[in-house]
DNA sequence: CGTCTAAATTGACATTTATCAATTAATTTC
DNA sequence: GAAATTAATTGATAAATGTCAATTTAGACG
């Protein structure tokens, strides 16, 4: 399923620090890294692995063990919440510079979802065990993940909520405004999804979003052609996902 | 809306700490109060604030800011976001000795849900300053502090998988089983929600838990009256919840 | 270029769920 | 305890969404 190819660890804290996704400068998502000491840094740098993951391939798989926490430098992958039936919901799009605890660290030992590349990928894997000895040393460094985990905590939620109490415009509307705002961030984006994995993000089946999608298109409010969708009217899409 | 009535302040830590929710002992859901040295706990404990709610009373309300954390020492409490059309989601029930970080602590500084008493509930009030101070002189504190989020990270995944996979007969399953199972640990189980609660907590509206609850009963999977529900045939509800 | 394959789209239909109105049952209030 | 209020229930219906099958389109590959 998913072919791992391992570089080279990395030997030189002070020189790769600049270069991969730990750097508090590269991290945009979270300043996470910013608090650690240069040997803390180094703790972590160690024995960081920067793996390469092409286009489809899995990163990490629901219900194996956690034993790392991954660090995205380029490229997007999705986060994938599989259910056994082959429903997938997914909950997220996980941008470069950006690290991801993937669900119950700490908490128990396994993962609670998939993660896998919609692009080429590259990423660096933590060892946790690692991760924990730091935590114990620095509270700052246990403090901004804590920080870090609420924050996703309230992505969480704001996702169950669109989910639950939302009709299928409103949701379609979301996924939309999501791609172009937090994702892409320009207009018209050209997206590297397929039309079921939007739908998957929006908790509904291909058919039905392309249906929607198309009643926005009849209503002058976007622009789609098969990988690019332009929004026409950016409030309206707002007040459908208001009110729909 | 809420009428507070402020008891005395807590004025000795080593008489009082075994007769409220900081204690470790006493705190049945986490461990999270146990790695504060007693000096720690004092500075927590000295100001805390213990409060008697009635039942129906609002505890914390959503879109407030957010200055103290919340432990129940006795009662049940239901956390619900509450939409602006109205449709309420019910979240979580909350028992007798957890506590409860109303969502987005630490990283905003506004609560992301409402806090109702369901029963009279007597529950603690600790400042969120204290708190943060002592996350950054105890890190074991601020891991326990972590694990508990990432806690109810999971359950809040695992409530929105459920929400947003199942049809309502899996999600009315999924209700009875968790107020058996989780809340209150018997059966049957007499309850002090309404027909129209135990709705918002399956993400449907009461004329269709209703109707679902009547089909259960007819096909001899529980049995109901107006405040007990008794479940007959709990590996047919587990099915249920599985594969719908 | 034509063939093959996977994705996208469309249509007809079935199922699920919500809405609205009416009725009954329980609880509170005087 | 009768009247008034609130919660629970039922039925009829409409709306939302999913399912299945068929068709079209776009890319990949020889």
């Amino acid at each position: 399923m998913s072919e791992i190819q391992e570089s080279t660890l990395c030997g030189h804290c002070t020189e790769c620090k600049y270069d991969c996704c730990f750097s508090n400068k590269n991290c945009g998502d979270s300043h996470i890294f910013g608090l650690l000491t240069p040997e803390e840094l180094h703790t972590l740098m160690d024995n960081k692995r920067q793996i390469h993951f092409r286009s489809g391939e899995t990163i990490l798989k629901q219900n194996t063990p956690l034993t790392h926490l991954v660090c995205i430098k380029s490229g997007l992958a999705k986060v994938v919440s599989e259910d056994p039936k082959g429903k997938n919901l997914i909950l997220q799009i996980i941008k470069s510079n950006s690290i991801f605890t993937a669900g119950g660290s700490i908490v128990d030992d396994f993962r609670h979802f998939t993660v896998a590349a919609i692009t080429d990928v590259d990423c660096c894997f933590i060892d946790t065990s690692r991760l924990y000895t730091l935590l114990t040393k620095n509270s700052g460094f246990a403090i901004e993940l804590l920080k870090h985990s609420n924050s996703q905590h309230l992505k969480m939620l704001s996702t169950l909520i669109n989910l639950s109490n939302k009709y299928m415009p409103g949701r379609v509307a979301d996924t939309l405004l999501y791609l172009k705002n937090n994702i892409f961030e320009s207009n018209p984006f050209d997206f590297v999804l397929s039309k079921q994995e939007l739908a998957d993000m929006s908790g509904m089946t291909k058919e039905s979003f392309i249906r929607s999608l198309k009643e926005f298109e009849d209503s002058g409010l976007i622009h789609h052609s098969r990988n690019s969708i332009e929004i026409l009217k950016e409030n309206e899409l707002v007040d459908i996902s208001k009110n729909g």
